[in-house]
DNA sequence: TTATCTGCAAAGAATTTGCGGGAGG
DNA sequence: CCTCCCGCAAATTCTTTGCAGATAA
């Protein structure tokens, strides 16, 4: 799994006057292998695996900077933190479902949702930029009574 | 427009072992009246005018109160606040179209997208029992070159 | 009366920022 | 060299909480 992030940065960096420094290296890195939601926390504590200099206020600017970049996504799964993935491709645009059960978070994407989506922008006369969506659900089965 | 909260505070009140005091009777009367998503701030600007004894820390612990009690809902937009609304009947489930060139929001509901989100939730084993959706959009018109 | 509430101010948690030294181009 | 960056710690912002007095039931 070769690092596309690292050389997104690096295309990104020399576009902008920006520098190509170590912990923007790592946290790319980090980020790249990273096959879960981390928030900041974690991703520092990953981070420091490779370089225990680096601080989590570096961890936060550069979250911020490659967001605005437009090479992660932050996520909010409604716990109070940011959470960050890479952005893929462009058609991308996956959600969530979480498991409120157990915590578990499934990544899913659905070309029916993605049109309407876009359909009820238009029909309110916006073209869509951005959108956050997370479902949250319990197991089937062990959801005996349907209270509520 | 008659106060529908504060008798549906009134019966929880009762309900559990709760006291119908003057600040959650404010409180709910302003939320109750709010046609907009006020952040706690927002709300205890409009509680002061009623009652400027009100704290701040009142108007967070009855917000938290009322979303347990399921007669508000908490949202949020993006922004690092809480927004809340008076939760109505239910099948109401709707959700917010944010324009991003003039922070309005715009509550939209969609039968088509209330089944979709059932659906994928059931795709997965899940049954669906909350989400967060929103979207964000700019003008179609005031916007030029097809950036991005 | 008495358990619940409330205001106040201090504590927390997540994130941002000013500053002076450090390093990439 | 000369900016841009970084670590550090202090500052911000939003929210929660401990405490002692106030109040509904």
């Amino acid at each position: 799994m070769p690092n596309v992030l690292e050389s997104r940065i690096a295309r990104l960096c020399s576009t902008m006057g920006l520098k190509m420094t170590e912990p923007r290296r790592v946290i790319a890195r980090v980020l790249s292998e990273s096959e879960d939601h981390p928030d900041v926390e974690q991703l520092h504590l990953r981070v420091r695996e490779h370089d225990p200099s680096i601080s989590i206020a570096t961890v936060y600017r550069t979250m911020k900077l490659f967001e605005e970049a437009n090479i992660v996504t932050k996520r909010d799964f409604g716990d109070g933190r940011a959470r960050y993935e890479e952005k893929q491709g462009d058609g991308d645009h996956h959600h969530h479902l979480i498991n409120v059960a157990t915590g578990e978070v499934v990544e899913f994407f659905d070309d029916e949702l993605e049109r309407i989506k876009v359909r009820i922008a238009r029909q309110h006369g916006l073209r869509l930029v951005d959108h956050h969506l997370e479902l949250f659900g319990v197991p089937l089965d062990e959801d005996s009574g349907p209270e509520k």
